[in-house]
DNA sequence: CGGATCTCCTGT
DNA sequence: ACAGGAGATCCG
């Protein structure tokens, strides 16, 4: 009986148990670590509406994921966004991070999965957990961040349905710290694969104040960071970076396939709002 | 073009 | 729970 107790605990300690969640991700299969340092004191989290692979070492998450599509960000029009920064309560003390680590920081809590996804209130509570949050770079996390965050909604209108993981790295020496407790990331990612087209590309970006991004390739994202967030695809798939845009409105080089709606609906459309006009004089 | 609104936050 | 900052965007 002790044994099996002993066994339990030990394999919830670093539970990659995303059994709940796994319409998550693409193909149901989960990113993979390739630099294996990097799971050390994990923690798999199912929250409402997305995914996390949180860690205790840096008390940031790693990476989180989501399966967006139109019906869900219609409806995540329709919630206005009510803050409710709180501790991660499935966690152990000792790997939360708190909200005193971030205050007075200089930098944001910067959301993994956006607010703006979030389809109804229990998905925008889970949302403000610490474990979806990094000290995020203010000019990063207003500008930089928020621009492609509206550009991955934007995406979904387009092709009705998407998957992205959106995540951090350490890719300095020595990282710095918030609180002498949490771990500063050198660098935000999201990757988005859309599956209509079979494409996906990355969303590179340096955690600073230099507004600089890059565009790159799943590949190149894994050798840079050591996870492969999209390990189902193929390997032409993952190779070729998707040329994804920097704003909502902006036309992608995804020749076949655009979904629009058809002319006739446009149509109807227009003439309800002349008549609407009418009405109104 | 000016003003209202939106969306990321901050702090008390 | 409230007030405010700052840039983008929408609208007349």
């Amino acid at each position: 009986m002790f044994i099996i107790a002993v066994v339990l605990s030990i394999s919830s300690a670093y539970a990659d148990d995303f059994t709940q969640c796994s319409q998550s991700f693409y193909g149901g299969v989960y990113p993979e670590f390739s630099n294996t340092k990097l799971s050390n004191n994990t923690q798999a989290l199912c929250m409402d509406g997305f995914a996390v692979m949180y860690s205790g070492v840096s008390r940031t998450p790693l990476w989180s994921a989501e399966y967006l599509t139109r019906k869900r960000l219609q409806q995540a029009k329709q919630i206005d966004r009510e803050d409710s920064f709180h501790e991660e309560s499935q966690l152990p003390q000792s790997m939360r991070a708190q909200l005193s680590d971030y205050s007075g920081s200089g930098y944001d809590r910067g959301h993994l999965a956006p607010n703006g996804d979030m389809a109804n209130r229990s998905q925008q509570y889970d949302s403000f957990s610490l474990a979806n949050i990094a000290p995020q770079s203010p000019r990063n996390n207003r500008y930089i961040w928020r621009n492609i965050e509206s550009a991955t909604r934007y995406l979904t209108q387009q092709y009705g349905e998407v998957y992205t993981v959106t995540g951090v790295a350490f890719t300095d020496k020595k990282a710095k710290q918030l609180a002498g407790r949490v771990l500063v990331p050198s660098h935000f990612f999201k990757a988005v694969y859309i599956p209509v087209s079979n494409q996906a590309g990355v969303y590179y970006a340096p955690n600073d104040e230099s507004e600089r991004i890059e565009i790159i390739s799943i590949d190149e994202l894994t050798a840079k960071i050591g996870i492969d967030v999209l390990p189902v695809l193929d390997a032409k798939t993952k190779a070729q970076a998707l040329d994804l845009p920097l704003k909502a409105g902006e036309a992608m080089d995804i020749p076949e396939k655009k979904v629009e709606e058809p002319t006739w609906i446009l149509f109807v459309v227009a003439i309800f709002e002349w008549v609407m006009t009418q009405l109104q004089t």
